[in-house]
DNA sequence: CTGACGTACCTCACGACTAAGTCACCCATT
DNA sequence: AATGGGTGACTTAGTCGTGAGGTACGTCAG
């Protein structure tokens, strides 16, 4: 029954039994569920010729409301990533010919960037195998154990200020 | 009571009825809850003058048992990085004299890396700091509900092989 | 003893990101 | 109409990682 977090727990008990380790009981394992989780879902992503980052692009436009158009800043912001990693993650894409970039007619500023034929057919067939893989990395825990799961990320990201909009 | 994975769920559910994106709910709040908790997490390293890759490599050799001397080999298990990725931090964390290389003297091919006593110092001194740290973005789950989230990932994690040894 | 295979660490080319800075444009105020 | 601060996208330099491959050493069957 012991991961290698509650080795690591027992290691700095041995070692510094004067320190309150418990948050790393829930902080250690999260990083480390989080990596295995994303080697899990590279695999899935490769299959299609893609990437976590392209991915994300990719369906971060298909989830978007007709007419399933944003612009860099609003992928930055859901993406968490900075400015200049969205511009070179557009530029792949769009070298690939699965989005399109055209300039806002609202804002001289503005970019607006948009899924090609290829890139929704795409992420399309990507999809339903990725949510495959999801489905299969959380087979251990049953649905209501899922959902207790998600409920208490739900509370640290709200105490996080992780609010729609 | 909606954080921002509440709102991708709905715009899946508004352009993709027909999918399942349930697993979504907790794969998607796990690598933002992770991604906010790296950056928080990251203040306090840079405090002491540290990234998370090097306090990495100091933490796993101060909880390590006397002699606290590690392999690169062991390091790369722990830290779930490659072995160039070790040597790397190795080097500059012997750049700055927090750690030493010896050759083992039962293995030719074999490192030993050890802290220096300026590198045990500044770890022992950005330990405490950083467990405040991880209790404070902990702090919106009360013990009992942090000890089920724990034992939730445990669970996941035990699901992908990973065991003590 | 020897040769084949495996292991430990390092090297190097490359990829993706960040942080800081640039430039064009928007807009509120005067 | 002018202006000054804010915003949007991009550029560039630097950082840290991966993945493939090299070298030296260990191990073991024959």
């Amino acid at each position: 029954m012991a991961d290698h977090v509650d080795s690591v727990l027992a290691q700095w008990a041995a070692q510094r039994p004067d320190l309150d380790v418990s948050p790393m009981a829930v902080i250690g394992r999260l990083k480390r569920v989080s990596r295995l989780i994303d080697t899990e879902l590279a695999r899935t992503f490769a299959k299609h010729g893609l990437d976590a980052a392209s991915f994300d692009v990719l369906a971060t436009l298909r989830r978007s409301d007709p007419p399933h158009r944003l612009t860099p800043t609003e992928l930055m912001r859901t993406a968490m990533v900075t400015s200049g990693a969205v511009t070179q993650r557009l530029d792949r894409l769009e070298d690939r010919g699965l989005i399109a970039r055209s300039r806002s007619e609202t804002d001289g500023r503005g970019i607006l960037v948009a899924l090609t034929v290829e890139g929704r057919a795409l992420i399309d067939r990507a999809l339903p195998d990725h949510l495959d893989t999801e489905h299969r990395v959380l087979d251990a825990l049953d649905p209501p154990a899922q959902a207790a799961l998600a409920d208490a990320l739900r509370v640290l990201l709200e105490s996080f200020g992780d609010r729609t909009g």
